[in-house]
RNA sequence: UGGGGCGUCGUCUAAUGGCAGGACAGCGGACUCUGGAUCCGCCGGUCGUGGUUCGAAUCCACGCGCCCCAGCCA
C-alpha cells in the first residue's frame, strides 16, 4: 500500500496554502495515510482555463503528496451531457499533463450502488418520496429569511416510500410526479439542508447508460457518495459549494460502514476561492453565444479561453501550469490580471522559440547600391538564451520592412527608420533611407536607400546607428497570413455588464498579409517562433498549409515602447475614492435593554472598560461566568480575560476552564510569576486538549525571569546572534525590537518578563554601537 | 432583509501574537544588432474604528464592503 508523505517545500508543484496545511495535519495525525483527490467535471462543455486551475489544485496537490487524483465525470444529468465532451476533457487533461492511471471514473457507473444507498436511507427513515409538484416544493422550501414547512408526504410509511421509489425506477411514473428527498430539516437556516432532493424522474436517454434508468441522482447525493466509493479523502471544490458541505457530511455520516461503504477513510470537502481572468468570460452560456453569433470561429478559436482555443493559439501546457502556480490558492474569490497569463506564456516560450524574421505589414525598401543575393548566417537564439543553431537568411536589393518601422515625422526617442538616418537591419547591414515615395493619398509606398559599406557584422565608424529593425528579402520571402490575436473583450470585467457582448473587442483578431523568411519551410510545423520584434507565433494547426502559410500570434512581446506611447495619450486613472468614516465601536450596536443597561452601569462603576462592560451586559454566557468569578477576583481584573480570551469558548459553550482556575491564573500573572503570553498559551492548551489549569498554573508559577542580570544575558545573546539586524535597527528599522523580543521569548520558552526584557533591549540597542 | 463565506501593495499571494515578504504590473537605470531577454534599483498594502497585549494583518467587539444560497443544474 503506497503512502503519502508531506513534500519538501522545494519540491512542491503547488505552493503551500490553506489546503496543504490541512493535509499536512491530516497526515501527521495519521487521520489518512494516502491522499486521494479527484477532478470531477461535468461533461457538458469544453474545458477552459478555469478547469486548468481547478485540475491544478486537485491533481497538483495529489501529485505533491504522492497520492492519487481521479478523473471522474460527474455525469448525473442526461439532459446536458455528451460523449464528445468526455473526449474533450480527457484529451485536454492529458494535454495538461495529468495522469490518473486506471482511476478514470464515471458517476454514471455508480448508479446501481447509489440506488442501493438511497434504498438504505429510505429503510432507515432518512429519505422519503415526495409527490408534491415542483412549484409546491419550491413554495414549501421557504425563503432565506422564512423557514420552510414540511411536505404532507414527509411522513409516508417505509413500505410506501420503498414501493414508490421502486416504481420510479421502473419508469412507472411520469417526470415530475415524485422525487426522493433526504429527511433533514425543513426549517434549517441553511437552505441546502431543507430536505434536499436526492433523485428525480427523467425519461431521458443518458449518453452512457442509455435508457436503463429513468431516475437520476442529484449532485448533492451523487457527489459525496461517489467520492466515498472511490476512497477520495480530500474533495476539493470551489467556494459556491460551501453550503452543500452540510449535506455532504450528513450523507457520509449516515452511510459510513453501510451498503458496501467503509467506515474509513471518509471523504471531506474543502472549498477554495474561485479564480476568474480579466477580459474573459468562461460560462458555457456566454461562450456559446460567441460561437453562434460567429464572433469567433468555433470552440477552438485562438481567442477562446477554452483549453482547445489556448492550444490552437499555441500556448503550451507548461505555461498554463506555471500560470496556475503563480495565481495561487486561497479561500477568497479573485480575478487575476491578464498580464500574469501573458507573462507565463512568454516566459515559457522565450527559451524555446527560435528567432526568425517576418514582416506582417510590408513596406518595400530598395537598396540602390546592392546587387545579387548574399546569404547571411543568423543565429536562432540571442546570446542570453545560450542555445546553438542558425540558419541562412538571404539579403537582396529588394526588401520588405515593417510599415510601422518607418516614420516621416518620428517622435522623440524614435529608434527606427527615418529619412537620412542610419538604422541597422537585423543580422545584416546598416542602411540609410534616402527618400520615401508617396502615393496619391500621401501614404508611404516605397522606401529607397543604400547600404553602408562594411557594416555587416560590425558598426561603421563615425556613424550613429539607431536601433535594429527586422526585414525579409522580397525575392525569397514566403507569403504568409498573420493572425494577430488579442483579448476578446475591451473591458476587464465583461461579466459585470448587462450584455457582455457590448464589450466584444472587434479588434480581437486582425488579419494581415505579409512575408516570412524562407527558412521556416524546413521546420516542423509545430515550431513556435519568435518573429523578432513582433511576438511569438506558430502555424495555425487547422488552416496553415505548406502552400498557404498561416501564423497565429500566441502572445505579443512585452512592448515598453508601444505602452509608453499609449500612456502618453491616456489621462490619469481615477483614484480610489476616500474611505467612509466608520462609526465608533458599539455606536450602532444593538441598544441595550433596561436590564442590560443596568448591568452595564454597574460594570462601569466597578471599573470595567467600556467595551468589556458592554459585552458583559449583552452576552449572558460572559456575564454568568464573570459573576461566578467575582467570588475569587474583582471583576475589573477578570473582565478583560473573560471577554477577550475566554470569550470564543464561552459563546460556543465549550469552555473547559473553571472560574477559580482562571482567577488563580490571573493572580499569578499579576504577581509577575507568569507571563501573559504563557498564560494565554495555557488557556488555549486546556481548551483544546483538556487538562487541569490550576495544576498547570501552579507548576509554572514563578518561572518568569525577572532577574536583571539574567535578562541582560539573554538579550545580549540574542543581539550577538543577529549583528545584521542590530545594525538595521540602529539605522532606523525599529520594528525589529519585536523580533528581538520574540527571539528572547523563544529562547526562554516564553518565560522572560516582557516589559522588563523590552526595557533591557531598548537600553542595549540605544547605547553607542561599539561601546 | 435569514444563513453562510471572504476582505493584505494596482493584481495574485506569504507572514499561524514578534522584521508586513515574494511574484506580476508600473517607474528608473545598466546591458543589448529584438524598444525582447537578463541584471540592479524604486514605487506601493494589512477595509474602518475601538479594545486586549510589552508587542496585533493575526485575538475580541462594533461597523463597512464584496461573494454565495430560495434548480427536480453541477
Amino acid at each position: 500500500m503506497p503512502r503519502s508523505r508531506i513534500p519538501d517545500d522545494t519540491e512542491r508543484l503547488v505552493p503551500k496554502n490553506f489546503i496543504t496545511e490541512i493535509i499536512d495535519e491530516d497526515l501527521r495525525s495519521g487521520k489518512y495515510d494516502l491522499i486521494v483527490t479527484r477532478f470531477p467535471p461535468e461533461p457538458n462543455g469544453y474545458p477552459h482555463i478555469g478547469h486548468a486551475i481547478a485540475s491544478f489544485i486537485d491533481c497538483g496537490i495529489a501529485k505533491d503528496y504522492r497520492g492519487r487524483c481521479h478523473l471522474r465525470m460527474d455525469d448525473t444529468n442526461p439532459l446536458t451531457e455528451e460523449q464528445r465532451y468526455v473526449d474533450a476533457i480527457v484529451r485536454d487533461m492529458r494535454w495538461l499533463g495529468w495522469d490518473w492511471g486506471e482511476h478514470f471514473y464515471f458517476a454514471s457507473d455508480y448508479f446501481e450502488r447509489l440506488y442501493a444507498m438511497a434504498v438504505d436511507l429510505i429503510r432507515r427513515g432518512l429519505a422519503y418520496v415526495d409527490s408534491l409538484p415542483e412549484e409546491k416544493i419550491r413554495e414549501y422550501r421557504g425563503t432565506p429569511d422564512r423557514p420552510g414547512i414540511p411536505s404532507p408526504y414527509r411522513e409516508r410509511s417505509l413500505e410506501e416510500n420503498l414501493r414508490l421509489f421502486e416504481e420510479m425506477r421502473a419508469c412507472k411514473h411520469p417526470e415530475g410526479a415524485h422525487v426522493l428527498r433526504a429527511k433533514i430539516d425543513m426549517s434549517a437556516p441553511n437552505m441546502k439542508l431543507r430536505d434536499p432532493i436526492l433523485y428525480r424522474i427523467l425519461h431521458a436517454e443518458h449518453y452512457r447508460t442509455g435508457k436503463r434508468w429513468c431516475i437520476y441522482p442529484m449532485y448533492d447525493f451523487a457527489h459525496p457518495l461517489s467520492d466515498f466509493i472511490e476512497g477520495v479523502t480530500h474533495s476539493l471544490c470551489s467556494s459556491e459549494f460551501i453550503e452543500n458541505r452540510a449535506v455532504y457530511d450528513w450523507l457520509v455520516e449516515k452511510l459510513a460502514g453501510r451498503v458496501g461503504l467503509p467506515e474509513w477513510p471518509r471523504p471531506k470537502q474543502i472549498e477554495f476561492g474561485r479564480r476568474s481572468l480579466e477580459y474573459t468570460v468562461v460560462s458555457k452560456r456566454k461562450l456559446i453565444k460567441l460561437v453562434e453569433r460567429g464572433l469567433v470561429s468555433g470552440w477552438d478559436d485562438p481567442r477562446m479561453p477554452t483549453l482547445s482555443g489556448l492550444r490552437r493559439r499555441g500556448v503550451r501546457p507548461e505555461a498554463l501550469i506555471e500560470f496556475a502556480r503563480r495565481v495561487g490558492i486561497s479561500r477568497t474569490d479573485r480575478t487575476v490580471d491578464l498580464a500574469l497569463l501573458e507573462w507565463a506564456i512568454r516566459d515559457d516560450l522565450n527559451p524555446i522559440a527560435p528567432r526568425v524574421m517576418a514582416v506582417s505589414d510590408p513596406l518595400p525598401l530598395e537598396l540602390s547600391n546592392f546587387e545579387g543575393t548574399e546569404w547571411i548566417e543568423a543565429p536562432y537564439f540571442p546570446p542570453d538564451i545560450g542555445k546553438p543553431g542558425s540558419r541562412k537568411v538571404p539579403f537582396t536589393k529588394r526588401l520588405f520592412v515593417e510599415r510601422s518601422d518607418f516614420s516621416l515625422k518620428p517622435p522623440k526617442g524614435w529608434k527606427r527608420l527615418e529619412v537620412g538616418k542610419a538604422t541597422r537591419l537585423r543580422h545584416a547591414y546598416v542602411v540609410v533611407v534616402e527618400r520615401a515615395e508617396l502615393d496619391e493619398a500621401g501614404e508611404v509606398k516605397r522606401l529607397v536607400g543604400r547600404v553602408v559599406e562594411g557594416s555587416l557584422g560590425q558598426n561603421p565608424r563615425g556613424l550613429k546607428v539607431q536601433g535594429a529593425v527586422h526585414w525579409v528579402s522580397a525575392d525569397h520571402a514566403l507569403p504568409a497570413e498573420f493572425r494577430l490575436v488579442d483579448r476578446l473583450f475591451r473591458v476587464p470585467h465583461p461579466d459585470e455588464l448587462e450584455d457582455f457582448l457590448e464589450a466584444y473587442n472587434p479588434e480581437s483578431l486582425i488579419v494581415q498579409q505579409g512575408y516570412v523568411e524562407p527558412s521556416v519551410k524546413d521546420d516542423p510545423k509545430e515550431t513556435r517562433y519568435q518573429f523578432e520584434r513582433l511576438g511569438y507565433f506558430w502555424q495555425d494547426p487547422v488552416d496553415s498549409r505548406p502552400d498557404r502559410l498561416v501564423f497565429v500570434r500566441i502572445v505579443t512581446l512585452k512592448d515598453t515602447w508601444a505602452r509608453r506611447r499609449e500612456e502618453a495619450l491616456k489621462k490619469e486613472p481615477a483614484k480610489k475614492e476616500a474611505k467612509e468614516a466608520s462609526p465608533k465601536a458599539g455606536e450602532r450596536a444593538r441598544p441595550l435593554n433596561p436590564e442590560e443597561a443596568e448591568v452595564y452601569e454597574r460594570c462601569q462603576r466597578l471599573g470595567l472598560g467600556e467595551q468589556e462592560a458592554y459585552l458583559v451586559a449583552k452576552e449572558p454566557a460572559i456575564r454568568a461566568y464573570l459573576e461566578e468569578m467575582s467570588a475569587h477576583l474583582p471583576p475589573s481584573a477578570a473582565a478583560p480575560w473573560v471577554v477577550h480570551v475566554l470569550g470564543p469558548w464561552l459563546r460556543r459553550g465549550t469552555n473547559k476552564i473553571p472560574p477559580e482556575a482562571l482567577a488563580e491564573l490571573i493572580r499569578t500573572v499579576e504577581e509577575r510569576k507568569l507571563t501573559t503570553r504563557r498564560a494565554k498559551e495555557l488557556i488555549e492548551e486546556v481548551q483544546e486538549k483538556g487538562g487541569d489549569l490550576l495544576a498547570l498554573t501552579e507548576a509554572e508559577a514563578g518561572s518568569v525571569i525577572v532577574d536583571e542580570a539574567e535578562l541582560r544575558a539573554l538579550a545580549e545573546a540574542v543581539l550577538a546572534a543577529y549583528p545584521d539586524k542590530v545594525e538595521a535597527y540602529r539605522k532606523g528599522k525599529k520594528g525589529l525590537l519585536g523580533f528581538f523580543i520574540g527571539e528572547a521569548m523563544r529562547k526562554s520558552q516564553g518565560r522572560a518578563d516582557p516589559k522588563a526584557i523590552r526595557a533591557v533591549f531598548q537600553a542595549l540597542l540605544d547605547q553607542a554601537p561599539s561601546a
